[in-house]
DNA sequence: GTTGAGCGTT
């Protein structure tokens, strides 16, 4: 399994609509829109896991997809620990 | 009723 980073989103972005997206190009294991901590609303970003042999392809395809109306910008998510 | 580069929560 990866983790795929996912920005540009508009900020009415579920993560609901990112499986439905990135479903259609892989095998989407769970999906997160990260939203603010503070104030809850959406930060305009998340996070797709996929399955590994699927990430690459995902990213290159979803990459500057049109989503929302907007171009999706999709890259791997960097590790958590890193920091 | 807002915003627009970026890398997350138990």
């Amino acid at each position: 399994m990866a983790t795929l980073y996912v920005g540009n989103l508009p900020w009415n972005t579920t993560s609901e609509d990112l499986n439905s997206f990135f479903g259609q190009y892989g095998q989407v294991i769970s999906s997160r829109i990260i939203t603010d901590r503070e104030t809850g609303r959406s930060r305009g970003f998340g996070f797709v896991e996929v399955e590994d042999e699927d990430a690459a392809r995902m990213a290159e395809d979803l990459n500057g997809k049109d989503f929302g109306g907007r171009p999706l910008t999709v890259n791997e998510a960097r590790p958590k620990q890193q920091m």
